[in-house]
DNA sequence: GGTCGCGGTGCGTACGTATTCATTCGTTGT
DNA sequence: ACAACGAATGAATACGTACGCACCGCGACC
């Protein structure tokens, strides 16, 4: 193990390049970050030079003197498959246009604020906050703090700051309408927790559509937007006297819960219930689920929240993007197997 | 220079601050920094100033001058449960003990590349490099920048980078010694990808294990570490003439499709096989599956990568760092629900 | 042929902070 | 009471890069 003569792998700089290339730093700097402005001559010494030396230009030094970062921050939460799926893709989006990432993931709210501390101090070209469950207050401090913030799926938020988020209200109606147009006569809504804005959205949406064909929508809540939640949700579906023709749930991961949790009671979908959900997760897909839900256009969100805050002329408070997700038809609403007409099923051992 | 007086959204400075609170800008610095070394009576009027400002402290200024960025690189496949529930676990660590998160995920191998060279350019603390799928080339590239780089579950790597890792043979044996005492007779072993070194580790703890007891175990690729390449695989088992007695499968996402497909063709686990998978994901857990599976001790795995980053002193490719896996009982290795006596809670059809 | 224009390069400085060194002042030891 | 000392602070500098400005040489235009 004698490769390394101590740690000497410092900290070659421009400067160091220059020397070596028998010109200025500035010409370097200007190699790495204006080659057009550089003869093809001396910039092919330059680079000769750096790569023998093994030069690196620094980011930091860059960032400090541009006031530019190229990083992007994202608070998201470090739970849920569905912040997973957003994270990715927001990941994906950055790295194609040579920006970074910083990630602040937390658990509880408790450490938003000490994310949001440490996200003014890297001096972020824009944010990103995900989850409905920031606070009012964390959005006023971030827009007081001149970087170019963007609340993803926050509908809550608009008009505080940027935003873009799914149209859950629509959503949820496209959903409803579907399941009338099975034939439903009743059903009920599992909601993940009740204050949050996009839960009374989706609620909303669902409730209204079903409302003008004169179905009610009873509201369930599972307390969290969890598999477990769902499943122990589904004990209020199995407990009720009469159950309903279908159960619209506000999120995919809920619904799987859900669904499994009926299945423990007996009862299976589309068998004996309809089931909807909403995201549109990868796993919605899976051959265990192949749950019918709406489909959010990440990718489409996740690109108009990049260009808002590409955009630093947008001020605060004015861009607000809503987009339209669309719905996945899968078997939990495929009627028609064994039964047309829907009717109280009794049938079941 | 002289005092702007005017509309500053931006770049309050510690100077600014200074100014404000009749102080040099060497003592605000020391205020935010090492504030033992001011008097308490100045440390209140410099935190007021600031406080009056709004002045955050410029981590990008301080990183050039401390030559510590404070931030983590990990470099994620993109796609994957097992990834994500890592980032998760990385996130969160690293938040605890004050450093922040770069992240750079990727697609395909071709854009591991480019998000390397970012990688250099940003002076990190240390870098994370995830996934059994990043070439050698690539590795020597890392530990020659100077970065104290650690690969996570990459045991290829030892030697040439620090790396921690779970004990895949040693886990994949455990499964193995399960079955046995499960009474099977016989057995398949489905992998992600043939020459990833984590398949090829697995499959010889459980062939090793097997073969002691006479069992042996062919191999069956799915050709990549996900749900859908798992349901293809199941049609392996459908189709083959004498149906093995269980089924080890080299990661959870993998097995989730195949149970899912050996269960359209009409083989349920447990009754009909057993089926066990690896890593431990959150879904294991779901009802839906009940997975026997290999849980990774993904935070200790994680505990350790950040201590050898943290530790800059320790010389790459000598820490080799191993950690055992536990076992979690699912339903998929339940024997008995129909060979012995059970209390039967509902039937299945 | 002189001036204008322009591509190409060097010099100097600023980005905002941490830290070394020197200086001042109040305190303690003998 | 005087010297020695430590605590508190200010002045100055360095971290590595980007950019404005000045400068130089050379072809073009009238």
């Amino acid at each position: 193990m004698g490769e390394t003569v101590g740690k000497r792998v410092e900290s070659v700089t421009s400067h160091d390049v220059a020397a070596k290339a028998g010109v200025s730093q500035a010409t370097v700097a200007r190699v790495f970050s204006a080659p057009d402005k550089v003869a093809a001559n001396t910039q092919r010494r330059v680079r000769e030079a750096a790569e023998a030396m093994g030069y690196v230009p620094n980011a930091i030094a860059r960032s400090l003197k541009s006031q530019r970062t190229h990083i992007v921050g994202a608070v998201v939460p470090a739970d849920g498959e569905y912040w997973q799926s957003v994270l990715s893709a927001f990941s994906r989006a950055l790295a194609e246009r040579g920006e970074q990432l910083l990630l602040f993931s937390f658990d509880d709210a408790e450490h938003v604020s000490d994310a949001l501390d440490s996200v003014e101090q890297y001096r972020l070209d824009g944010l990103v906050l995900a989850s409905s469950t920031i606070g009012q207050e964390h959005l006023v401090r971030m827009r007081g703090s001149g970087l170019s913030v963007v609340a993803f799926n926050q509908p809550a938020a608009g008009g505080l700051v940027n935003s873009v988020s799914v149209d859950d209200e629509a959503g949820t109606s496209d959903l409803a309408r579907h399941l009338l147009a099975q034939g439903i006569n009743s059903a009920a809504f599992v909601g993940g927790v009740a204050d949050a804005s996009t839960d009374r959205s989706r609620y909303r949406g669902a409730a209204t559509t079903l409302a003008e064909a004169g179905i009610a929508l009873p509201y369930i809540e599972a307390g969290a937007y969890t598999y477990d939640a769902g499943y122990k949700a589904a004990t209020h579906i199995l407990e009720a006297n009469d159950r309903p023709d279908a159960v619209m749930v506000a999120s995919d991961e809920v619904a799987f819960g859900l669904h499994d949790g009926l299945r423990s009671g007996g009862i299976e979908a589309p068998h004996d219930i309809l089931i909807t959900g909403f995201d549109g997760l990868p796993q919605a897909a899976w051959a265990g689920y192949d749950l019918t839900t709406l489909v959010q256009p990440v990718r489409v969100l996740v690109d108009e929240a990049i260009a808002i805050i590409s955009n630093s002329d947008t001020h605060e408070g004015e861009q607000v993007r809503v987009a339209t997700g669309t719905i996945r038809h899968g078997r939990t609403t495929r009627r028609g197997i064994d039964d047309h007409h829907l009717s109280k099923r009794e049938d079941r051992p």
